[in-house]
DNA sequence: TTTCAACACGCAAACGTTTTCGGTGGGTTG
DNA sequence: CAACCCACCGAAAACGTTTGCGTGTTGAAA
């Protein structure tokens, strides 16, 4: 009888010792195997003065021994608050996405935040998905850049509704002004200026632009920075000297039908991935750059840095952008008294002088 | 007396439609509401057979008219798991893992898993820390690659731990083999044989390396390949045609040096970065690639599309090989009985064959 | 000896689900 | 008329926490 006592005692023993090694220690188990309530488990862990010094002790060092965490469900369902971001973007294989990715996770980790990353696609359907997916009590607020057709239905039902659930949202870069939130942007229409007047500073007097379609906000805005810049400076608008690309993949032919017909003496566009493609088919045309042709581009990434010639073009600092994202958002998130006065915060951008413009 | 249980029923009414319109509704409030059990409701609203059609269309109608959505936090607690992946990565602004985590997230998508991304900084103690918070319950399982600085240390203890608890996990590119997981690589040693033996059949005699050190395993098995190459040609392997980088940002010097001294008549660079490099260096001392120089690459990202003249290299396809990783972990939290058998999946590569090789 | 505070701890509710089990009422059958 | 079955529904436990409150014990003061 005691022999079969102990033998149970034993596997008791032994399973629990391999429950340690495996699986995570709940208080439950911590309590029984001390023989306490969980309560007290709990307060002995949070150092509550309702215990004495001695069980504080013996939890702490029971619980030190085998490792226990407090389980992060438990304390999310518990406190109605996960802490983590949810961030949804068009795409992460983007080097401006992923330095503001990369900022956000930054200041949200210096907040005891987490970030869980959703990808739209650019496709308006995978957006409402991902933001109803995490809605249900999964994150506790959204930072977000719109996805291109989003943008083009003008349909921002999805992101009204989690709002008015009470779920902040700070959108970024590509936004709207339709909805009511926080927002962190760059002066697209401002910089682009800066960018055309600095051409035409140079004496450049046939500049070309090459920008996408008008629905695409941060375009359309560039857009409009260009044909200010020309306006305040007399110059004329010509149509052909504009090409509005929709379609990414190919958009050598416009570009090639601007060279060869139009011959500018500067392009003003509006992306990286046309600033060089732009050099890349001029230099097949023979027209060299910055010699024959000066380039500036649109967000200072991996391309204008590394393309020979390597591109001038106008920072747009991710990681500065995404962290102010991350903190207006923790900011709200932690404030107790619920505030209607959304900010707009705009990133200064500069002109990075590279070897796509003359240098004198 | 009727006027104030009016008034009373009133605010009541209102309280409940501003909560209608703000926070989410739960199977309490409907239940209460509706004045029947929470069983109730929870089974109506998963068409139980044990609720009469008469309430179950009432509940539901109600459901939908106040939009109901299960909270994710609570699901999570009791079905014990959250139905979510964790990635940690060294960085996110780099085009190889951004692709790596495009693959993860469109596989975990379609499986209905969300993805929380945790970045390392190649820092050993953040990669631990970042483990940790998310070990305690907030993921089903990781998805990692590993810190040089992890890797230089070679402490995986957080990453046996978090095994040892349960909870699987899927390590891609930057690997070790001191734990037993399941893992997701290309075949860096053959990878690079082929390209340094492309380079021999294209008649190159003096082939420089320029490589990472040797604790990052993704470098040491480049830098085998390239080695193993020339002993199979009987080439000599002269010390000074490797350089060793540690310093990623001030990569230049060295490579200068080797340019300068050694003449090399073509390079095999173990990233894209190294590669771009070496072009630049050797155009800004004269010499053409790739009339002078040939350079191959590694990895296949957007440098070595872009660049003047774009880079033959190594193409590693990381959206597969995220898509992999994610299959993998998947794949075992869904099987049922566990397995104590690990896979190590080989994803293939291939050469791009560009301008800074020879074309015929 | 009585009273009362301080101390140490446990109970139970709460967060939002799902699910098992048990119960009630009405109808059918022997 | 009793026994039984079935359709329908509610109570309660469970997941792992935190925390306000109740309670029992102790020691000291009155």
């Amino acid at each position: 009888m005691l022999l079969i006592k102990f033998k149970i005692t034993f596997i008791y023993e032994m399973l629990f010792f391999i429950d340690k090694m495996k699986r995570k220690v709940t208080l439950k188990q911590i309590a029984r195997e001390l023989d306490v309530s969980i309560s007290t488990v709990s307060k002995s862990l949070r150092n509550s003065p309702e215990i004495s010094e001695d069980t504080r002790q013996k939890v702490q060092a029971f619980a030190k021994l085998y490792n226990y965490k407090p389980n992060n469900i438990a304390l999310s369902l518990k406190n109605k608050r996960t802490k983590t971001i949810g961030i949804i973007i068009p795409e992460i294989v983007h080097h401006f996405f992923a330095t503001v990715i990369s900022g956000i996770e930054q200041v949200a980790n210096e907040n005891g935040y987490n970030v869980i990353v959703c990808l739209s696609d650019e496709s308006f359907d995978k957006e409402v998905i991902n933001m109803e997916m995490l809605a249900n009590g999964s994150i506790d607020g959204f930072i977000m850049s719109l996805s291109k057709e989003t943008q083009l239905k003008k349909d921002f039902h999805h992101i009204v509704e989690v709002i008015n659930q009470g779920m902040p949202v700070v959108m970024f870069d590509r936004i709207t002004n339709d909805v009511f939130c926080d927002k962190v942007i760059i002066d697209d229409q401002m910089a682009a200026y800066e960018a055309v007047d600095y051409l035409i500073s140079k004496g450049f007097k046939k500049i070309a632009l090459v920008t996408t379609v008008d629905y695409v906000s941060v375009g359309k805005l560039r857009t409009e920075g260009y044909l200010k810049a020309l306006r305040d400076h007399n110059m004329p608008i010509e149509e052909e000297m504009i090409v509005k690309i929709e379609d990414i993949e190919n958009c050598s032919v416009k570009i090639e039908r601007l060279l060869d017909e139009q011959k500018p003496d500067a392009i003003f566009a509006v992306n990286e991935l046309f600033a060089v493609t732009s050099i890349k088919l001029a230099a097949k045309m023979g027209v060299n750059v910055p010699e024959d042709l000066s380039v500036i581009g649109f967000t200072d990434g991996i391309i204008s840095q590394f393309s020979t010639p390597s591109i001038t073009t106008v920072s747009q600092n991710g990681i500065k952008m995404g962290g102010r994202a991350a903190k207006m958002l923790i900011d709200r998130l932690e404030m107790e008294e619920e505030d209607e006065h959304y900010r707009t915060e705009v990133i200064e951008t500069h002109l990075v002088e590279r070897e796509s413009t003359p240098t004198l």
